[in-house]
RNA sequence: GCCUCAGUAGCUCAGACUGGUAGAGCAUCUGAUUUGUAAUCAGACGGCCGGGGGUUCGAAUCCCUCCUGGGGCUCCA
């Protein structure tokens, strides 16, 4: 019997029989309530059940790490397709990963509803009570092509990633066994903290031609308080949503008259979007940019010079007839900007040239992906267009940068990063132009990003039709990534629409390179962003109600008056109720519409012409804070710097 | 578009399973009250129970269908 000496992290070297099995070493060495779900030996997730042979190294996969959830989900998974086969004896089990906050698992079988889900939840848990091993074995090909020969989807994930000449391993659970490389925890009992959270439709390798499949969503955790504290943050992500909130506050309205995905701004609305359009006209003055407008419709022409039509035409509104052609509405700007740049003879003194637009375009986004203000048909923006050469666009993309980062640190965003945005080489069809272009193009933005020297990922598939993008990426509360911000260098419009220019020799110069920028996204979405992100508590410049005025009594009426056109003549929106309800109802009726200041005046404050100054907005943690005694001249002139300086914190009265 | 859940007063929601005259709170309006920091009292107004069709003596309720909204349809053994 030869021995082997096993690195057990900070307890040094242990000795074991060789052949003892990794989940044996962590007991000894960690205890029973270790926590441990799996190991890594040599830097490679086991299972228990792994056999140690030869000297190596051995930590614990903790239940709450990351790794350690990763394999608590995916075995989750294989409980959830157990209980599910078992209940429906023809649902064939396709795959079934983990994923950011949980895990889901395809299958092949009826659509079933949510009371359905507390039935397989049910078998789950018996499941878990049997606290079943999970057992692994490995098989050759043939015995593995045996036991799945019922299931097609399996076989075909054979073809695909294991092929005809090696085996693989499989995952035995009482009567249940599934394809699986692994690892997995060592028994069932581990799945305690899970539940499942809501059903759907996908299709089987996402393609909308192969099979409907029925999805089961779920989530687990290795505590009780994991489980409790994600249940915690989806009720917080509840309270924060944008559509609740937007119709408490009256930001914007969806009429079905009108149709869906179109929002109406309602006047609370248009004050934060148009002080966002104020902001970004001011800022973009300042970054050398010239302001057009264009049309929202145009002829056919158009859209097939510039690609739209070809590579676009599914998320344009369809074609319009009219007596002298086909007309569409415009999805993007640049086509007409790329006229713009062409309506006169263009020389390198010009560029870099930015045509900036402050409007609205119009996409048929699929209906059922519609959302609130966060997914919309009609969507208005900070549109803008630089035209360059090679090389300016690395100092065009750097000062795009830098206006993103201008933008977020007013609006307070600090949970964002960079995300370079590549073709799909194997999907040549979704993009316009060579492959050539789009390797250089590609590579040029990352020496860029590199040399900026900000960190960024890169996502293979995300890019525009017709060029590479660098995305800002937002996570929400929910945890969940939005595109907020884009930055898009395209490389064919030189082609399509002919730009060009007259360079330093004399020489009309084609290599025109476009970069199409939206830094705040859609007015519509960076609205339900800055909702979201502040609970509707907007700091002071962004607020519709800035000053809400309530009075002690109607005696105050006069006084009120006063302090409104004081506060008006600054420019300050204020709105006041003098009418006859108690200063605790008015208090509680106007903390709904969450303005930045509450003003209260009784008869001390007319008779020192001071006023007393209160937070009290729903959600805000600083309500009830206040500040008594403050001179109506020098609230005034506070709140009138507050804003001007788009303070992000309320600074009228002291943090406590 | 596809799957799933839902739609009752301006708002938040009961009633539906088991068919029998549509309910509550808030908001609004009218009185009374004149208030000191998260709900003063009383009264009134307010509904094609999302639309259409069906079953039934009778439908908010059961069935079909359409519309609108929420969630999902990106994560690959």
């Amino acid at each position: 019997m030869s021995m082997i000496a096993v690195n057990v992290g900070v307890e040094g070297h242990h000795e074991y029989v060789s052949g003892i099995s990794v989940g044996e070493v962590i007991l000894n060495v960690h205890g029973k309530k270790s926590g441990a779900v799996a190991a890594l030996v040599d830097g490679i997730e086991r299972d228990f059940s792994f056999t140690l042979q030869d000297d190596c190294k051995v930590e614990p996969i903790l239940g709450d790490s990351k790794a350690g959830l990763y394999i608590l989900r995916h075995s989750c998974a294989h409980l959830l397709a157990q209980a599910v086969v078992e209940l429906y004896p023809d649902a064939k089990p396709t795959i079934g990963p983990p994923i950011d906050h949980g895990f889901y698992y395809d299958f092949y079988m009826d659509p079933i509803g949510e009371d359905d889900l507390r039935t397989i939840e049910k078998k789950m848990n018996e499941h878990i009570r049997a606290n079943h091993k999970i057992i692994r074995e490995e098989l050759d090909n043939k015995s593995l092509r045996e036991m799945f020969r019922d299931n097609k989807f399996k076989i075909e994930i054979m073809d695909e990633k294991i092929g005809y000449d090696v085996g693989s391993s499989v995952y035995r659970q009482g009567d249940f066994v599934d394809l699986c490389r692994g690892p997995h925890v060592p028994t069932t009992k581990h799945l305690m903290w899970f539940k499942l959270t809501s059903t759907s439709t996908a299709y089987w390798k996402a393609d909308n031609k192969r099979e409907s499949l029925v999805r089961i969503y779920g989530m687990c955790y290795a505590t009780k308080e994991g489980l409790k504290e994600r249940q915690r943050q989806i009720e917080e992500a509840g309270k924060r949503d944008h559509k609740k909130i937007g119709k408490e506050m009256e930001l914007y309205m969806i009429d079905e008259m009108i149709g869906k995905g179109l929002p109406v701004w309602l006047p609370n609305g248009e004050i934060i979007k148009s002080e966002i359009e104020n902001y970004a006209i001011e800022t973009e003055e300042s970054y050398g940019y010239q302001r057009v407008t264009t049309p929202v419709l145009a002829k056919q022409q158009l859209f097939e010079c510039s690609g739209h039509l070809p590579h676009y035409a599914d998320s344009m509104y369809p074609p319009m007839e009219m007596d002298d052609g086909t007309y569409y509405l415009k999805a993007m700007n640049c086509p007409m900007h790329h006229l713009v740049f062409n309506n006169k003879k263009r020389s390198y003194r010009d560029l870099p040239l930015r045509i900036a637009e402050y409007g609205t375009v119009y996409r048929n986004e699929l209906s059922g992906t519609l959302s609130g203000l966060l997914r919309v048909r009609m969507l208005s923006m900070n549109d803008a267009h630089i035209y360059c050469t090679l090389d300016q666009v690395a100092k065009e993309v750097r000062a795009n940068v830098q206006m993103v980062n201008d933008y977020y640190q007013t609006f307070g965003f600090e949970n964002f990063h960079l995300r370079l945005s590549l073709w799909d080489p194997k999907k040549t069809e979704k993009y316009i132009d060579q492959s050539e272009n789009w390797e250089t193009t590609q590579n040029h933005l990352r020496e860029i990003l590199k040399d900026i020297g900000v960190p960024f990922v890169e996502a293979v598939g995300e890019a525009a039709f017709y060029g590479p993008k660098i995305d800002i990426q937002f996570t929400t509360a929910l945890g969940r990534e939005e595109s907020m911000s884009t930055i898009q260098l395209d490389f064919a419009a030189k082609d399509r629409f002919g730009l060009s220019y007259k360079d330093e020799n004399g020489k009309e110069n084609g290599e025109v390179f476009v970069i199409h920028r939206a830094p705040l996204s859609t007015h519509e979405r960076f609205v339900a962003f800055l909702t979201e992100h502040w609970v509707g508590c907007f700091p002071t410049w962004l607020s519709p109600i800035q000053v809400q005025v309530i009075t002690i009594s109607e005696k105050q009426s006069e006084y009120a008056e006063k302090v409104r056109l004081s506060l008006e003549r600054a420019g300050v929106r204020v709105s006041v109720d003098d009418s006859d309800a108690t200063i605790g109802k008015k208090i509680r009726m106007h903390r709904k519409m969450r303005p930045a200041y509450m003003l209260i005046l009784g008869e001390d404050e007319e008779n020192n012409q001071t006023v007393s100054i209160r937070i009290d907005r729903k959600g805000d943690p600083r309500n009830g804070e206040q500040c008594k005694d403050v001179p109506l001249e020098q609230f005034v002139a506070d709140i009138f710097a507050e804003i001007t300086n788009r303070q992000k914190e309320l600074s009228l009265i002291p943090k406590s």
